[in-house]
DNA sequence: AATGTGTTTGACTCAATAGTCATTTTTACG
DNA sequence: CGTAAAAATGACTATTGAGTCAAACACATT
């Protein structure tokens, strides 16, 4: 068994309930089941370990949504939806490290923590930003940041309502219900009813490293692995067997335990045809890095 | 000097910047160039300290808004959104405190602080529903929660940002901006295109204590002078005269440092007014409880 | 000046806890 | 097996910081 995921669970776990500065090494080591020595030869601090929790989790959270963009299948509108649909769906199954994320307080912010919270945002208004302009064109641009601030928002807003209670809120629901209310705002400005009040000027601190590569590099690896898959598939001529093999894949790529012999499986399918053959491979190394024989 | 507000203040502006726990009594000591020793002569321990400071502060910040509310003068929709502006306002005001409340990081959930931050969102949202039932009558009640809580994810968002960063978001357009987009929302609820998300069965948690008399009993109180104020003066003939003096009044009580002079001089000018005498002086002694002579 | 009262001080206690390291236990392998 | 390397342990150290309290101080009253 994992001893450093075990770890990093138990660690999510006890400071989602109780908070950074109340949670003891000694409770984490208890937790698991270890000597508090033995913390010490995974994460070489406190801060190592929350640290550790963040790169752990945040790529399991929010990767997912990044691969739903990439299906061409999908009209615009229903994919933006579907992709908050996946969002919540990972945010469900990852509530406690949700939870220890949305209480906010950690280490006497570190750089490196805030570097990575800084990166966290500049991805999700770049994906917000890149779906306002796949859905409504250029002629958004003046009000892009009234709708992703107020996105970002009742999205942010409503995640903490769904990790905070036990009422059931159906991620497809509230993707959907997202998806619309923007629209609303959206058209609204567009018909040239409402001002926008934030610009580029003002929103420079939140624009700064939007998009930037290098940020969370292992994913940026698989994202362009995805992309080159897609982008192959849809030269093809039987395309459409082949998105549906893909999708299924990333389907089973999104569960928490995807299982490797399915995953092996459909990836054989891929590689059955010559020219997606290389790509595929370049995907499944990414995916699935153990044991190649 | 008082000194009592003087660690209050420091306090905040400390705690604000470092949070809860990695302030010592001994820098708030320091800050405000008193001994440790001191602090406790003010308040028993670290945690009294801080829920002295909600209490000091939280009215100061949120009573303003309801005020408002009550001035009949104003048409429905540009009073929820003169609201949103004396809201925001008084946020500008007390930056360091609202900083500080939204870093959330405090004592380790006392039950008091618990009880507090459920009142005041309790508040917040009995505030809402007055203002959205009042504006588009009993028929939004189906949408109301759906409404409330984007509203107050957008208000909480924008408030954050407000205080965050040195930009200029004007209270007077934030407040109108706001109020805009709850109509947009609104009205597309109404029109039967959207469904809601939330029921009551479902936002139980934060009904339950909404509108309760006991929560704020000092508060409470000053509401209710003012409501028989304003319905006094309604009776009246002269009722636009009265209510330039009341609305001054108002507007010199919502300063951080309200001028007693001026108010006094105004309460006179009221109380010239047999039929308001009483009214009037129930509200003085509220808003100015010193020296009655 | 003397006395008394209330305030202020800062050295001290005491608990919590991050991090260390010599010793013990487990594992790996010849 | 036996032995060496690796991993795990928990007693120990060092630090931090909340809260205490006897002594010093300030100030008023007589």
């Amino acid at each position: 068994m994992d001893k450093r995921k075990a770890i990093l669970e138990a660690a999510v776990e006890l400071i989602a309930e109780k908070g950074y500065t109340h949670t003891s090494m000694q409770q984490i080591a208890d937790s698991v089941g270890v000597s508090k020595g033995s913390l010490y030869t995974f994460f070489p601090s406190k801060e190592d370990l929350i640290i550790s929790i963040y790169e752990h989790y945040q790529q399991l959270v929010f990767e997912r949504a990044f691969v739903v963009g990439l299906d061409g299948n999908l009209p615009p509108y229903e994919r933006f939806a579907k992709q908050f649909q996946v969002q919540f769906e990972g945010i469900l199954e990852y509530k406690a490290y949700m939870k220890m994320h949305m209480r906010g307080e950690s280490a006497q912010s570190s750089e490196k923590l805030e570097g990575m919270g800084h990166r966290m945002r500049g991805r999700l208004f770049s994906w917000l930003e890149r779906n306002l302009i796949e859905l409504y064109g250029e002629e958004i641009a003046p009000y892009k940041w009234d709708l992703m601030w107020m996105t970002q928002s009742i999205y942010t807003s409503y995640t903490g309502l769904m990790i905070s209670s036990e009422n059931e809120l159906v991620p497809e629901q509230l993707g959907k219900h997202i998806v619309r209310q923007i629209d609303i705002l959206a058209k609204d400005f567009l018909a040239g009813k409402s001002n926008p009040l934030l610009d580029d000027q003002m929103m420079r601190p939140f624009s700064v490293g939007m998009d930037r590569e290098g940020a969370f590099t292992s994913f940026e690896k698989r994202e362009n692995a995805w992309k080159s898959l897609y982008e192959s598939i849809h030269q093809l001529d039987q395309s459409h067997y082949y998105l549906e093999v893909t999708d299924r894949i990333s389907e089973e790529s999104r569960k928490s335990n995807p299982d490797e012999i399915v995953m092996r499986g459909l990836f054989q399918l891929l590689k059955a045809d010559d020219e997606l053959n290389e790509k595929a491979q370049l995907l499944e190394m990414q995916l699935l890095p153990g044991s190649e024989h």
